[in-house]
DNA sequence: TCCTTATTGATAATAATTTTCATTATGACA
DNA sequence: TGTCATAATGAAAATTATTATCAATAAGGA
C-alpha cells in the first residue's frame, strides 16, 4: 500500500480492502473471488475497481497473474507461490512445487545471450498423477 | 491424423486441413490465423470446427496450447517449441529460448517426490529486455 | 474546509470461446 | 458400390472474462 501511495497514486478503501485479502489469502484467487471477499472491507466495492487494482499491483509487482486451464486468470501475491506447479492433465489437480534454485544456472546463461535481466520465471510441469497413472484411457467427454 | 483414425475419430476434411495448417506452420498460431488459413484445404471449415479439432489435437498431445498475454490462445506442434519463453514486461517482446535440460533433473526429483509421470514442461522468464532496461519508470497509461 | 482531479461503480461494449441444433458427410456393413 | 446410423459440421446464439465509458464520488494537498 505504501508503495503506491509513494507512487503517487491515492489510497482508497477499494485499494485498501483487495490488498487486504490478497494479504490475508494464502493462495490464487480469481478476480471475481476478490471481489466477494474484499466487500468484507469495503462494501460498495464493484468488480470493475477490484480488475483495476489487480492490474495496478501487478504493475507494481506486488501480485502475480497466472494462467488457469481456461479463461480465468488467478491472482497472488509474489512470495507467496514462486509461480512453480505441476498439474496432472487427468484431474486438473495442481501442486506448487519448491526448490527451484537450480533454475539459476540456465537464468544466468539466457540473461548473458539475450541480454534480458530476468525478474522473474514461472515453471510448470504438466503429467500425470499417481491415479490417473492407471486410468488407461481418458474418457472422452465429447461424444454422444 | 492416422493417430485420431485409430482413437476411433473421423478422417473429416476439416481435420485434415487444421492438422495441415498446423504441420505447416513453424510458430504458434491463433485460432482465428488457424481458420483463416484452413480454409485453403477446407473452404467450407468454421471456426468453431477449428476450435473443436484443437481441443481434440490438444487432447491427444499432439499440439499445446499458451497462453498469451491476455485472452487468445496459441497453438503449434509439440516438437516446435518446447514452451519456453523469455517474455519482456516491458514491450511485451516475447523470445523462445532452447537449451533447457537443464531441468532434467529437478524434474527427476519432483517426479520421485510427487509420484507424477511428468510427460512436459513449460518455463516462462519474465523480465526487461536491452531496451526497455533504460526506460525509469514505466508510463502509467491509465491516469489522465 | 475547499477544490482539483484521480478513482469509483454501474452499465454497456468487446472479444474469445462454447452451446445448440438442424444438416451433412464419414465409414462400417451389407 | 450402395445404404444407413451417427459422428461431425457450420451458423447463429449464448456465455463468460475482461475492458471502455462516463457521470458521480472521495482522496488529499492547499
Amino acid at each position: 500500500m505504501s508503495d503506491l501511495k509513494s507512487a503517487g497514486y491515492r489510497l482508497t478503501q477499494s485499494r485498501a480492502a483487495v490488498v487486504r485479502i490478497i494479504d490475508e489469502s494464502n493462495g490464487w484467487l480469481r478476480p471475481e473471488q476478490v471481489h466477494t471477499q474484499a466487500k468484507k472491507y469495503c462494501p460498495s466495492i464493484g468488480l470493475v475497481t477490484v480488475y483495476r487494482t489487480l492490474a495496478l499491483l501487478v504493475e507494481h509487482g506486488y501480485i502475480r497473474r497466472i494462467h488457469f486451464d481456461d479463461k480465468c486468470h488467478g491472482y497472488a501475491r509474489v512470495e507467496l507461490s514462486h509461480g512453480h506447479h505441476l498439474v496432472c492433465r487427468g484431474c486438473n489437480q495442481t501442486i506448487e512445487i519448491a526448490g527451484t534454485e537450480d533454475l539459476r544456472p540456465l537464468m544466468k546463461q539466457v540473461q548473458n545471450e539475450t541480454g534480458f535481466v530476468i525478474e522473474d520465471h514461472l515453471l510448470e510441469l504438466v503429467g500425470l498423477c499417481r491415479e490417473c497413472q492407471h486410468i488407461p484411457t481418458r474418457p472422452r467427454n465429447h461424444h454422444g
